[in-house]
Parts: structure tokens; C-alpha cells; sequence
DNA sequence: TTGAAAGCGGTACCAC
DNA sequence: GTGGTACCGCTTTCAA
């Protein structure tokens, strides 16, 4: 393979100057017609494409987008979610070719290397955070870096960055609501990580609505991960007065919890109603299918990508809000002591 | 905050041109002893540090490594192989000061768009290959774009790339052998994708070993997503000669296979002994615990970042052999018809 | 051992 | 409208 073209290559062959090219890539006015017509075919005959990082030594941009992943490394688990997530995020970076950096670190304190090192290195024009924590320390420190962002859910404490949200309070409602109507009055919450702002949004909304119809509430909390999943609803199982229905606050605890309920020799969904949320594909394969609400990953990419992007060229820092979260019903739940 | 420090501060403040400080920061030789320290104390003093783009635009170098995963729209399943796999490449990146880029793609078009898009660009240095395929045309791809990779496993056509292999027959022989010793006479295998390489390496190695064993295989494809593994075992279970173990070529199918043996009102491990194989955590979490084959993803990980950057800056091309696969016995097998 | 200067491949400003 | 040119922040000759 020869040397690929640059952009003085290609104003040779248009017969104009690298300026002229460089505006009419940029589709920027001042250029003839006629010229532009020319230059288009010289970039196309060449098949030249701008390099990255002369555009960006030029322009003091990354055209990228950093995304840092905290997992932990005993529980290495793939959270259904990010596929998704990152497919939804790529299609709208594919189109304005720009690129996604990722990073999986193992703990926070390479979490924060992370976004330094990302920062000082002019990797990146902005960063996506998920998974946000109460009082997250990592709108601070992406705003101390002087860097863009946007969450995933808004932040409780102050935040400069846009949010990105979708309302899951309704979804909770239309969850109690159906198990009410099943004919539960007992009915469990699995709470994820207490330090994770939607956990504790989640619960809250759970006890209020819980409270509402009149349903008694025993809950649990946990770590998010399918093993403390595994444990809560241990500990659920073993009390005097068990729970007819369990609602985990994601889906890997609820597949979890399912493969608990078994164990334990329970059949489902007769002896034992249980929901995820989050909604992801896989607990249409487990057995009983998932009951759950739908979470739309795909869209929280899609949403997040764009408005970085809108906020890193426009300054527009706007909220963005998504559609709210609807209830997907499969068979995990059914009216208490009812025929699997 | 301020504007980040250039090379020429760091020269300034030092007291010498940014020529030397470009040759100290990069540990050549020829300057002396004294000038180092002098250079090593203002950048430390400014905190800087070099800008990727501006270096990369000099060595006409990425300092980037890609990542291009294809998964299919509608069972967008997060392999759990892959956050492990991408902590162990974060962790050799992080040191070097390199990056990860990664796209997720839903189709083979896209795919190839993101290899050809992320090479214009001059994105990436080089791409990590993973899931195989028979006669992978990325390697044909990669190779034509003057690119290079490193795959993991061996291609079965040319491939001018290093390769990172695992042993993994020493691994399905421990397994059967298992399961043979544990008295089962008919054994089904639930293979992967046939277009995967792997799939097909250890379905062949099983249909080997069970002969050696005398033991009678049946086979069933799948395309490894849970659904289809779901399907399979169904089919392997309406057999009028049922098999009484079934090993099946990846955890999620397995956990899938867990799901339908429990919804047939099968009691495991005793009526159906279950095995998977890329031996994730998960499988730790189902009823009852996935004995499977370990493949230490993290170790995959740092192996196949490892040698791509060396690969890339030395031109060393040798495979790299990882440690063979290991059986993790947990509690998914047993002699057939035992007490669960 | 060190400094000066010429790129790397773009962008952007300033004349004409 | 268009060409010329000075950067962007590094690396890499080439002299001194």
C-alpha cells in the first residue's frame, strides 16, 4: 500500500490551494460551485480522508469521546446494558467521524487516572458518564479537568453538564400496579448499591408507590451484582413471612434470584413472582421469561453521543429527556399460589 | 483553567531548545546526565505531558490500538468475555500511554466501514481480531489496508499476524473425561457458530475425545447466543434417547440450557448434567454452579495488547501461547440419575 | 551535547 | 472566490 493522500495531493489535482480544500471539506460558504465540484471529485479520485490528528493539532480537538468503565474485578461481569449502549453511541459517532475511547479499569483510583490521563493527553473533547453515585465525585472531577460531559440520569448534587434522563417512576408504577392487580401484597424490593443514585431513586419511587396501593414492603440491598442478587433474595426466602413477589432493581440479580427460587425447589411463577428491570434481552431465555421494565439501551447511546457532541460544538447544554420506561411482560409473574 | 503547557514551556522553564526535551522525554540517549534532570524537574514543576496528537502527527503513529465488535442488533448479548478481556488490555495501554478505540457494530458492513474508517483516518495503529471466523475475511481486510493485528487464535487461512493461542483440547479431554468417570455413556455437544473458528475446533476435538472415551456424541448447532442454545437443548431433550450430559461451547449458552432443563421439570444436576466452556463468573451464580472450562479473559487481554504493541513498534511477529485451559469443577455435573 | 529549523497534515487569517 | 502563509505541538535531521 502507497502513501495515503493528503490534502495538498488532493488541491494539486483539483488545481487550487490546500485552503480552498480545506473550507469546501468543512462545507464551509466561499467557495464557487464549480470549484467545490472539482475539489469533490479530486477527493473522491484520490479517496483522501482528512487525518485525525493533523486536523486535531489544528483544531485543538480529539474528535473522540471517552468513556471509562469502573468494573469490579471479581465480578468482572458484562452489565447487558453497555452492548447496547456503545452500538447506540457508535452509530451516531460512525456518521460524524469520530471515535470512542474506551477504558475498563478494575477501581476508582485508576478511574480517576483515567479521565486525567485521557485529559492531559487531548484524547478526548468530552466523556460519557454512567452509573452515577450519590454526590458523584466524577462530575467534579471532569469539570476540574475543565473537561465536557453529560450523565446518564441527572446528578443530585451540582452538576455543569447536560443530563441525559428518562423517567422510570411511571414504569415502577405500571410494575406494582400489575402485581397488585395479581393479587400480591407482599411484595420485596432488591436494592442495588445505596452509593448508586438510580438505586436509590428506584427504591424510593418503590416505597412510595408500594405505599399507595397498600402493599407491605420487605427490602434488600445489594451490590447490584448478580451474587448479592443471589444473597438478598437467600435472605428474602428464609423469613417467616415470605414475599410473594421480589422486584430486583436489575435484570443479572432477577436471573439470579430465579436460579435461587429453583434451588430452593420453589416453582415459578406459582410460589414466587419476580421482575428485573433494566429490561435487557436475556431474560427472555431464562426460565420463566423476565418480566421486566424496558430500558431502551440502544436509545441512552444514541441520546448521549448526540448531545455531547451538540454540547462540545454548541455549548448547548441542555437536559435531554427520553422516552419513559414501559413495562414488558413475559411469565416470571403471575397471582400468588396460581398454577406455574 | 489555564491552557495546558506545550513542549516549548517545558523548554523555556528548563533552559534548553525543545529538541532536547523531545529526546529526553523519549529516553534517547545523548543528553547529558545534568540537562536530563533539569528537563525531568520542569515537567514535573509544569505537569506536563506530550500532546498525542501533535506527536502522533510527527511519527505519523496513532498511539492507538482498535477494537471493532460486531454483535447481532436484536440478541445485542454483552459477552461476558469482553469486559475482562478489555480490563487486560486497558492495563498494558495504561502504562504506555496508548488507547483503546472501539466500535460495536450490529452488521458485517458496518464492520468493514469501521476498519476501513478508523484506518483513513489514521485512527489506529493496529486492531485486536477476536471470535474467529473459517477463512476470516478481516484478516484478508486488515492485511489490504496495511494495517496491522494480532488475532486471537490461529486463523485457518494465511494470516501474516501474530497469533495468541490457548490450548483448550487438553481442556475438553479433562472435561469428558469428567463426565465419562462420572459414569455418563451419552454425552451431546452443543456447538457454536460453525463460521466461528472455534466452535468448529471444539466440536472436532469432542467428536475425538468422545470416541477415544467410547462415548456417543450428539450434536446440535447454534449461533452460541442463549436463545439458540435454549432451542437446542429442547431439541437434545425431546430425543427419545435423551443424552445424559450435555457440554455446551460457551457459559451463556449453558446458563440458557440450565433455564429450559428447570422449565421441563428436570431436577440438576441430577437428571442432566451441564457443562459450558470460556468459563465466565457468571456461571458462579446460576443453580446449580456451571462446571466449565477456564479462559482467563484478563489474561487474553494483556496478552493480545502485549504483543500487538510490539508487533506494531518492533515488527515482532511471533505467536504468543497462553497457559492451557483449565476445568473448573463446580456443582452442574454429577453421575447420572444421582441425588441433586 | 545542544540549538535551530524543517517538516507532519491540516486550519484559518489576510491579502488580492 | 482564491492563494499564500503562519501556526498547532511535537519529532527529527543537521550544524555547530
Amino acid at each position: 500500500m502507497t502513501r495515503q493522500p493528503t490534502i495538498e495531493d488532493v488541491a494539486r489535482t483539483a488545481g487550487v490551494s490546500k485552503g480552498l480544500v480545506s473550507l469546501a471539506l468543512n462545507g464551509r460558504p466561499g467557495v464557487a460551485q464549480e470549484t467545490r465540484k472539482r475539489i469533490d471529485a479530486a477527493v473522491a479520485e484520490l479517496g483522501w480522508r482528512p487525518s485525525a490528528n493533523a486536523r486535531g493539532l489544528a483544531t485543538k480537538r480529539a474528535y473522540s469521546l471517552g468513556f471509562i468503565v469502573r468494573r469490579d474485578p471479581i465480578t468482572f461481569q458484562a452489565d447487558p446494558f453497555f452492548a447496547s449502549f456503545l452500538a447506540g453511541v457508535e452509530s451516531v459517532l460512525a456518521e460524524r467521524d469520530q471515535v470512542l475511547v474506551l477504558s475498563v479499569v478494575p477501581d476508582v483510583e485508576r478511574e480517576f487516572e483515567a479521565y486525567r490521563r485521557l485529559t492531559s493527553d487531548r484524547r478526548v473533547d468530552g466523556f460519557l458518564i454512567t452509573d452515577l453515585l450519590q454526590d458523584d465525585p466524577r462530575v467534579r472531577l471532569v469539570a476540574d479537568l475543565g473537561q465536557r460531559a453529560v450523565t446518564l440520569g441527572r446528578p443530585d448534587s451540582e452538576s455543569p453538564f447536560p443530563a441525559i434522563v428518562r423517567d422510570y417512576d411511571a414504569g415502577i408504577d405500571e410494575l406494582l400496579t400489575h402485581l397488585a392487580e395479581l393479587g400480591h401484597r407482599r411484595v420485596a424490593h432488591v436494592a442495588g448499591d445505596e452509593r448508586m443514585q438510580h438505586a436509590t431513586t428506584r427504591l424510593t419511587r418503590h416505597l412510595e408507590v408500594a405505599a399507595r396501593l397498600g402493599l407491605q414492603t420487605i427490602v434488600e440491598h445489594t451490590d447490584f451484582s448478580p451474587e448479592s442478587g443471589a444473597a438478598a433474595t437467600h435472605r428474602l426466602l428464609d423469613r417467616s413471612e415470605r414475599p410473594t413477589a421480589i422486584v430486583y432493581a436489575n435484570d443479572p440479580m432477577a436471573i439470579a434470584g430465579i436460579a435461587v427460587a429453583h434451588e430452593r425447589g420453589l416453582t415459578l411463577p406459582r410460589d414466587l413472582s419476580i421482575t428485573g428491570m433494566d429490561g435487557s434481552d436475556t431474560g427472555r431465555f431464562v426460565y420463566p421469561a423476565l418480566t421486566t421494565l424496558d430500558n431502551d439501551p440502544v436509545g441512552w447511546g444514541r441520546a448521549a453521543a448526540t448531545a455531547l457532541l451538540s454540547y462540545i460544538e454548541n455549548g448547548d447544554g441542555d437536559d435531554v429527556t427520553l422516552p419513559a420506561a414501559a413495562l414488558i411482560l413475559r411469565s416470571s409473574t403471575a397471582p400468588p399460589g396460581s398454577p406455574g
